[in-house]
DNA sequence: TACGTATAGTTGAAAATGTCAACGATTGAT
DNA sequence: ATCAATCGTTGACATTTTCAACTATACGTA
């Protein structure tokens, strides 16, 4: 067999099972979408010394809006002693800075330093270009619904 | 302060960092959503001892494509020694079998037995609810929209 | 004011997952 | 007949997740 034809056998192959039902099932297809996206990301931010994670607390940090600890766990789904270990990093970096609460002192606010903001445009537009691949299927309209629905489905 | 209010504080906290750029993140927005459903579907499969993982091996096997482990390993984004550890258990409670290929003696395929098929009857019912808690803020239309874009997304 | 309960961040341990390199069996091209 | 490649499997190792404490702080209530 030749090469080309075993690879024209090899891409008929990989989505043979495209046919299967769980194809119509929205939490396989967020799965599936976000594995992928997921390592073309790191891929991106590795060049900075980013991962998804890092990267998502850096513009959280970097929004203006000082959010807390526990605010960061919340909205990114996870543990607070994950977050604890991701600004760790972060503050050592000198990418971000914790401050205490305004009006709770047991809170902890964080902030991008200009440094982190720095590096956040950098980042951004590595991570913009991975994006464009993920959605490389649709054109500009159609991922523009794509966002708008995921959005709808999670913030109504 | 009331506990009424607390809450509506809180409920009012909780979305409050919607407003960062990172919203508009399709990696987030997928691992977001994603987080959320699978909570809700391994509570779902919980009932019948499976997981999002095994539940999904446990389809395509039922599904007469006769996937390969391999096959598997690729489409479910998965190492193909974490199938070998998925299938072990589903055929250890006799809900799958392992068959030699036909063409490739090296491969093996999964198919469910009729115990699995039977399962997997009830199980696709329960997360079909726990998929429409998920999808809860969206139309009958929308969700239909969103799966037709995960789709494209995926495989064009 | 003092008390009790609840929450924020932190730490560390345990469990679950992910990653990777090796191996025997089998394939298929040369 | 040989040789490189692939499939499933195993086991080692790293990373991530989950959870239960603990300290400090907040805040309603007595």
């Amino acid at each position: 067999m030749t090469i080309e034809a075993q690879d024209e056998q090899q891409a008929a192959a990989k989505d043979r099972l495209v046919a299967a039902p769980i194809s119509q099932d929205v939490g396989f297809l967020l799965a599936k979408l976000h594995a992928g996206g997921s390592v073309l990301n790191n891929r991106a931010l590795a060049e900075f010394d980013l991962k998804e994670r890092s990267y998502s607390v850096l513009i959280l940090a970097n929004s203006g809006l000082e959010p807390t600890q526990r605010e960061l766990a919340d909205f990114l789904s996870l543990d607070p002693s994950q977050i604890v270990a991701l600004v760790d990093e972060l503050e050592k970096r000198k990418l971000v800075a914790r401050a205490p609460g305004k009006q709770d002192r047991r809170a902890k606010t964080v902030t991008a330093t200009s440094k982190g903001s720095q590096l956040l445009d950098q980042a951004a537009i590595a991570a913009r270009l991975a994006e464009s691949e993920v959605l490389a299927a649709l054109d500009d309209g159609e991922a523009a619904q794509l966002k708008a629905l995921l959005r709808k489905a999670l913030w109504g």
